[in-house]
DNA sequence: CTGAAAGCGCTTACAG
DNA sequence: CTGAAAGCGCTTACAG
């Protein structure tokens, strides 16, 4: 790769004119510029990014840091922040956890060093001091749908009046013995979608029905619904109605109901995070819709924000709170 | 955030000593390292690793280029990379491209300066000018499952013999219309399934039914499958069997067949590059298994291997193709 | 065992 | 309008 040096040489001039050239941030003799883009072009010459973030303290980076991608709306969501950080002149580094306290302490440890001047995380919520670390020594940090700290700026969605909702559809249904598929209730959204659904049931005045066995599968896994569905339907054979807290989780479970025979008279299903994939099933499914795009840009669109602000700026945080909204489709007919 | 210096003034020694200290690479005085490293913990420093990268030219990143990441196999893929990626000390730089050449580019061009060490690409094939100069100018570059250019090392699945073979599987269950969703022939892998679809027909002498028209949707979505599908079923009414190209255009065009009233008695379906979420609809789709996982961490494994040899090993492209297996399913019942 | 110095590729006041 | 110099945070021969 051609460098600064080499262009300065052979347009006969000194580097800090071609960089002054380049960036027009001084006035250069139009014969002088000529000269230089001349050169440029001849060794194809483009600037390393990387030593002119090492002089001026910044990158143009941004880590994204998810659990999974497969079959997740946090692979909806990368893209939309890759797609707006290229907008705004941002590159995006990405790593997943698979959940693993221990993977995530990692991603943010490298990301931190240098590699980026912001980031993003949907976390595990084990490594809130580590996120205050870096935020505090001057890294911004913004939390996409897993709120785990307040004083980190977020955007999620309301994962509460959302199950809450879905709850009171399938009572106007006339489903009264609704189960959940629901993850770990320390994280942030499954704890709220618990909440909602709680309070649902309590006000209607009916019981719940869930399980709150650990399991092995990643919750945004088709296995984890298949598996969650299966356990429920022992519990409650009189089940008529399940609430899943993702996508994946809800396409598992329809598996699951079908091979045990039952159809969307018998048991009516909702999915609580909905993407495209789910109005495309052989039975579509209804679902609270998630913006995943809106939810992606504004992420980014907030941290760069912070980014190109003062320090002293950035003192509170910001939260942003997207709500849902249902399409009922072939599940819940 | 704390540097070197710091650490230095603190722990009373040359930055060059601490260096030293942090990389071992030479013998440090056990008390000296001792007085460093309490200094290291007391500023909770660590390395910037882009500086360190400037010195050694090396900045332990890869890129990853490929078309979107909702529902493909290159959401699996490039979980895959990053896993591989990180093992080997690499951290990887995300990019999607649409499908766009243009993007593509702007892509490429960010990557090679002073982003990453080597970059692993599924492309538009309309760029291998600039990804041979990119590979020229020293950054190993790996295609993947898009092999464009035969100069450059990829890692693929055999595309051909898969449709092939899934053309044989759907005769011997009794069809004779066998219709093929397939995306732009410009692309390689598309190409190949449609020699395989081709060859394979001719054989046994039935024939095509495609469509050729350019289309609007991207290639890897639901959409696309559902409308092609839509259209193969004008072209002939009598298709008693679909290949679909990727599994997101199966599950389109198995919604299609259910709104046109077609059972998989009617129309069997195979999806030519089968992920896990096949196995698992309300009917299960007969596939080729694509081994994702297996290729992303190929593909990383080799990129790494070329970064980190002499340039003059690199001279010779090396081509890995991977077998699928035909896992039968509910939709050819 | 350790410090002083040069350098990675760039930017940016400072002179002139 | 342009060059010389310092510096971003680190590493690595070179002396001693």
């Amino acid at each position: 790769m051609a460098t600064l040096k080499d262009v300065a040489k052979l347009a006969n001039v000194d580097v800090s004119t071609v960089s002054r050239a380049l960036n027009n941030s001084a006035n250069v003799h139009p014969e002088t510029k000529k000269r230089i883009f001349a050169a440029v072009k001849e060794l194809s010459y483009s600037p390393n990014v990387i030593s002119r973030g090492l002089k001026q303290g910044k990158r143009n980076t941004i880590g994204i840091i998810v659990p999974r991608l497969t079959l997740t709306v946090f692979s909806d969501i990368a893209q939309a922040i890759e797609e707006e950080a290229r907008k705004l002149g941002y590159t995006t580094i990405l790593c997943h956890t698979e959940d693993n306290p221990k993977i995530e302490k990692e991603c943010l440890n490298r990301l931190r060093n240098g590699f980026t001047d912001g980031i993003i995380i949907a976390g595990t919520g084990r490594n809130n001091r580590l996120i205050r670390d870096i935020k505090a020594s001057g890294i911004p940090v913004v939390q996409i749908i897993r709120k785990q700290d307040i004083m980190i700026s977020s955007v999620v969605v309301d994962s509460k009046k959302c199950a809450y909702d879905a709850v009171n559809f399938l009572y106007d249904k006339g489903c009264r013995e609704i189960g959940l598929i629901n993850g770990d209730t320390k994280l942030m959204p499954y704890q709220m979608r618990y909440e909602g659904y709680h309070n649902a049931l309590k006000k209607l005045e009916l019981h719940e029905t869930i399980n709150n066995n650990p399991r092995e599968e990643n919750i945004n896994s088709l296995e984890y619904g298949y598996n969650y569905t299966m356990e429920l339907l022992e519990i409650n054979p009189h089940l008529d109605a399940l609430l899943a807290a993702v996508d994946a989780q809800a396409i598992g479970a329809m598996r699951a109901l079908k091979e045990r025979g039952y159809t969307s008279s018998d048991i009516k299903l909702i999915s609580l995070m909905g993407q495209t994939l789910a109005g495309m099933l052989e039975t579509s499914i209804t679902a609270m819709e998630f913006p995943a795009f809106e939810i992606g840009h504004t992420a980014a669109a907030i941290l760069v924000h912070d980014i190109e602000s003062d320090e002293k700026d950035r003192e509170k945080p910001q939260h942003f709170r997207f709500a849902e909204n249902l399409i009922e489709r072939e599940s819940t007919w």
